[in-house]
DNA sequence: GTGTCACGCGCG
DNA sequence: AAAGCGCGCGTGACAC
């Protein structure tokens, strides 16, 4: 008896390049049905075949009853929508095998098609290789390959395609949670597409006056460095060359290696600077960080299309380990923000994009998203109910407990301690720099503490002599158990299975001999599910509420930028107030989600506090 | 000339 | 500045 044959078909696109939304187009396409049976049809080389591959390849994506599978959906897809000039991927059944090849084994290192059908199938690898010999030798891309030679290719990657669609997707299918998390990754694939084509803005002439600002002051510095360099070694050194910028470092000028003669900024230059100032190290820093000011700046207006709008490629599965997403050609999850304390010569790039004419930009971010995901996941009792409180803050109550008042004792014994610590956290209030400066310290061990640092490094963190800190630290493990204890479960958790499972069903496969990673990345993909699932929420809500007026433009990890017509203000507090509603709504986390929305008029860096309707 | 590597650095 | 990690990308150094 035959069995159902599902109605599913392979469909893998040959294309003049990689950017779907510059200028390259389709010019073939393969389809490879539930059995096997492959076509290849061209999109070019006289018009009746053209026209009647066009009107098949129109046909194939309108026929709602079968579900198309695809390697990288998300680019096969824009091919097709382009050449047809329509969208398809809202009314289709889409597959991806290999969103499927990443939820399956995180562990994989690669995830490419060929690679992925020879290790599984056992179909050879060698179909390219006259391809890639051709296009060496003309320089061209692969629509000027004879038709013959893609051929043999294609036939075999729409076969593939298929392989790969029938070997993982019952694999999928058997874990409910895998089918979920599927299902919501094919959602955002889609979410994506239309993020991408939206596009983020850069205004050229305000990129083009500071990169030209950042060149002269760059010219000046490497001009004094090499001077300077000159003077003190004989050679002309120039700040780039890492191996000799070490030797002028540490050999001639004899400052403190303070890490195996590496000269990274933030080990190195920077605590140089405060106790060993010296002219040559700011002019390193200032080369160092203008060089790359420049270069991104170029490179972001390379990117730029005819209405100076960027298309970066998002991959929704881009941090392979995590479930967190990435950004490349250009990535705008990087760009340099100003005012950032870490660098004292910052290039400001992010003053160089602006929202689209009669737009404002609305960056609205999680926030502590990391903290509450380590207090959920530890599930410890206290810390849980300290951010289930109304007017929590954990971090408060973690400043008052490394730091009480000192008993007589301690001042005895520990009088050479700053004023700050000795009266302790009570002793100041919101606003003062004592407050700020005991509730980071204690901040950034409350972060530290869960990833297992000692007491030791407590102490140096909390500014308190080692014999205090382990008093301190041993008065944090009693009140919070499982924060500092967790690790070691999940740990152990890692080295009996070789995975975790995050809250949301994700499995993360780590290596044991680095199973102290496992609460980090815990950490990392629960929150990169909760803005993923964020994003498909508002993005669906946003299409029904504003036909697609307002969009997501970008997601950064725990942060989504929407794009917001001026026209629309005065509704801004509803959509706002329903935006908060779908961004915070997760039974999965024991912890509240809070939100925090800012708004940019006149570039990315200028941001304003966005309140709206009912809320404080 | 082309490819690969380690480093450094931006963001989260 | 300080505990941990994930990405992309520009650069210089070096092998082929």
């Amino acid at each position: 008896m035959a069995l159902p044959i599902p109605p599913v078909q392979a469909i893998d696109t040959e294309t003049t390049g990689l950017a779907p939304h510059g200028s390259d187009t389709m010019f073939s396409y393969s389809l490879c049905d539930w059995d096997g049976k492959t076509s290849v049809h061209r999109l070019d080389g006289g018009p009746i075949r053209q026209t009647t591959n066009h009107a098949n390849l129109d046909k194939f994506w309108s026929d709602t009853s079968i579900e198309k599978t695809m390697f990288n959906a998300k680019f096969d897809t824009l091919f097709c929508e382009k050449k047809l000039g329509k969208r398809l991927a809202e009314q289709s059944v889409i597959h991806d095998s290999y969103i499927m090849s990443h939820l399956l084994r995180s562990d994989r290192k690669v995830h490419k098609l060929k690679e992925l059908a020879w290790e599984l199938a056992g179909i050879p690898r060698d179909d390219e290789q006259a391809i890639h010999a051709y296009v060496r030798g003309v320089e061209e891309n692969f629509s000027h390959v004879p038709e013959h030679l893609m051929e043999i290719y294609q036939h075999r990657d729409a076969e593939r395609t298929m392989l790969m669609h029938r070997y993982m997707y019952p694999q999928i299918q058997a874990n409910p949670k895998f089918l979920e998390i599927y299902k919501m990754e094919m959602d955002l694939i889609k979410v994506t597409m239309r993020m991408e084509k939206r596009g983020m803005m850069i205004h050229r002439q305000r990129t083009l006056d500071t990169m030209a600002k950042l060149e002269k002051d760059l010219a000046l510095a490497t001009q004094e460095f090499v001077t300077i360099s000159e003077k003190i070694t004989g050679q002309r050194i120039f700040p780039g060359q890492t191996a000799k910028v070490s030797k002028l470092l540490f050999k001639y000028l004899k400052l403190p290696d303070l890490a195996d003669g590496s000269t990274s900024k933030d080990d190195v230059l920077l605590p140089l600077r405060e106790q060993h100032p010296h002219p040559i190290i700011d002019l390193l820093l200032k080369c160092r960080s203008w060089k790359h000011g420049v270069s991104m700046l170029a490179s972001y207006l390379d990117y730029a299309d005819d209405t100076d709008t960027i298309h970066p490629s998002i991959n929704t599965c881009g941090a392979g380990s995590t479930g967190r997403e990435s950004c490349s050609k250009p990535n705008l999850q990087n760009v340099e923000k100003d005012g950032n304390l870490k660098n004292p010569f910052p290039s400001p790039a992010r003053l160089c994009f602006r929202p689209r004419p009669d737009h404002i930009l609305i960056p609205i971010d999680y926030a502590g998203q990391e903290m509450r995901w380590i207090v959920h996941i530890s599930g410890d009792k206290r810390m849980l109910a300290e951010f289930n409180r109304v007017g929590s803050d954990p971090h408060s109550l973690a400043a008052g407990i490394f730091y009480p008042p000192f008993t007589e004792e301690e001042e005895r014994d520990f009088h050479f301690v700053n004023d700050a610590i000795r009266k302790g956290f009570s002793a100041f209030k919101k606003g003062q720099k004592e407050f700020k400066m005991l509730r980071d310290s204690a901040k950034n061990t409350n972060f530290a503490k869960p990833y297992g640092c000692n007491f030791v490094k407590a102490g140096f963190i909390l500014g308190i002599p080692e014999p205090l800190s382990k008093k301190r630290c041993a008065e944090y493990d009693a009140m919070f158990p499982d924060l500092v204890g967790c690790l070691r479960n999940g740990m152990q958790e890692v080295r009996e299975c070789g995975y975790t499972t995050n809250d949301f069903g994700r499995r993360l496969y780590i290596n044991p001999s680095e199973a102290y990673m496992w609460l980090n990345y815990r950490a990392q993909s629960d929150g990169a599910e909760v803005t993923k699932r964020a994003q498909v929420r508002v993005h669906k809500y946003l299409r029904e509420a504003t036909s697609e007026e307002v969009g997501i433009l970008l997601a950064i990890h725990d942060e989504i930028l929407i794009e917001y017509p001026r026209k629309r203000l005065k509704d801004i507090g509803d959509i706002m107030g329903n935006i908060h509603k779908l961004m915070t709504t997760f039974p999965e986390a024991s912890v509240p989600m809070e939100i925090e929305a800012k708004l940019c008029t006149v570039s990315w860096a200028q941001k304003r506090e966005l309140v709206w309707k009912g809320v404080a």
